[in-house]
DNA sequence: GATAGTCCCTCACGCTGCGTGAGGGTCAAC
DNA sequence: GTTGACCCTCACGCAGCGTGAGGGACTATC
């Protein structure tokens, strides 16, 4: 029977030594058999396991979990494997759009392309987003996220003049409200009128009919389902989206009038 | 101007408060000013370089790093933004590719298939395999790559029925091959002559010509060049590399004779 | 059989990136 | 003045090893 020293075994399959002897102490590798000098040997059915643990380890699970899959012959691989499946692929999407992301940033060091601001963060924090989402749910109604996908798909339909002049009223737009927050300015003033006239008419546009009486909730969906907004809405805290959600009604009810 | 709190911060950030504290521990993200109660209070500024850091944490990159590059004006954020992507391209496409492989493993074990072996294996540890090619090329010279290359596109032009003969054939092979190991019959014995017949008719079909005097070159190739091969040989262990080339040899001078 | 070189072993402490209490102030509201 | 929800500072714990330190064991060569 052919024996294996750690270190032909750490050779072979790329782990350090003091990982086996990690393995060992854990008790998930033990060697075929201990010399008299202490020695660990490893046969062929210990590769194999390693070979296991390897696979499982790719998956970032836990080694004592690991350890437990391997041990415990009544266990649901199949529903296990199922779930760690979803759980690559999830990451595998979220790896591309982040390589997207860094395309682009790179894109932009380079001045080949002004990046819209939010983007560097795409793919970060999958709960974050869906958290998002169910509080956007929430706050306007299940429709909400059939509402997103339409103004998305307008937006994406635009040329790219219409789509750099629509980014730029925004951040006015949003900066006009920053600082009209910080500096204490109510909510219902007119000194936003002027923008938020532009912005209605953006509005009207992308809804292909006059901005209806209920621009709130179309302001407020072409607006949230731009990807800008949701990093300066994060990054601005809650106070923002209240004095938003007041200066939205603010803009609603003179509308009305 | 607006001020959050560390409850704040993290709700909106998606971090823990635990990690904020870290995080200003280590000098990574100070808060913009510290109140008399010891209250950490944190500004827009602070919510920026927090997005920086959670985007290049995403990356994996260590935290010391982190702040290494946010307060060096001087780093080369390109040149370290486009290693990071191509780390990150890699980490996806193996993403992927485990994901492939678990799906197949999951068709395996609902008996949808007869999955190979070794493609348990794909995507685990890309050095790993790099050193693998290296030592082939190291073996059998610079031609071993395109010689695969070769042979790969071959195997998938065959049938299925043609690729589960051939598969079925590589498996018969590989044990009698590990067995004898085992059993110490001689590499030179005629004890596998039958399988190695009928592997030699599959190499003449696939090189299109009948199996030439470099008959070794050609099994080795077309062997080494099966996924299944790869995972098998690591398993085995160096021993069964050099009992596969010895039998290779004796192969060949017989044939030679 | 001495010597050198390369393996092997067992402690045992260190590292990252926080989680998780313990023990105790603070603040706003009722 | 008393909740309840915050905030703080220690400080220990965890995974998954890396990295010596200190000391045998094996193999080859002279």
């Amino acid at each position: 029977m052919k024996m294996l020293t750690v270190k032909q075994v750490a050779k072979i399959s790329g782990v350090s030594v003091r990982a086996l002897h990690h393995y060992d102490e854990i008790g998930l590798l033990k060697p075929a058999s201990t010399g008299r000098n202490g020695y660990r040997y490893y046969g062929r059915d210990e590769l194999l396991r390693l070979q296991q643990i390897l696979l499982h380890r790719e998956l970032d699970i836990p080694l004592g979990d690991i350890r437990a899959i391997l041990d415990d012959p009544r266990f649901d691989q199949l529903e296990a494997l199922r779930l760690q499946r979803d759980k690559l692929a999830a990451e595998a999407k979220r790896y591309a759009q982040l390589v997207r992301t860094i395309d682009r940033t790179i894109a932009d060091l380079n001045g080949e392309s002004a990046m819209r601001n939010a983007e560097l963060y795409k793919g970060i924090s999958a709960e974050k987003q869906a958290e998002y989402e169910a509080w956007l749910v929430k706050k306007y109604g299940g429709d909400m996220p059939r509402h997103i996908e339409t103004s998305k798909r307008k937006y994406e339909s635009l040329s790219q003049a219409e789509k750099d002049q629509l980014n730029t009223d925004l951040k006015e737009l949003e900066t006009a409200w920053a600082d009209a927050m910080r500096n204490g300015v109510p909510a219902d003033s007119t000194a936003l009128d002027p923008l938020l006239g532009r912005f209605r008419d953006w509005v009207s546009a992308m809804w292909n009919r006059p901005c209806p009486p209920d621009a709130f909730a179309g302001l407020a969906d072409l607006h949230l389902s731009h990807p800008d907004f949701v990093s300066r809405y994060e990054a601005l805290g809650e106070g923002f989206s209240e004095y938003h959600a007041e200066a939205m009604k603010a803009y609603a009810r003179r509308l009305a009038a």
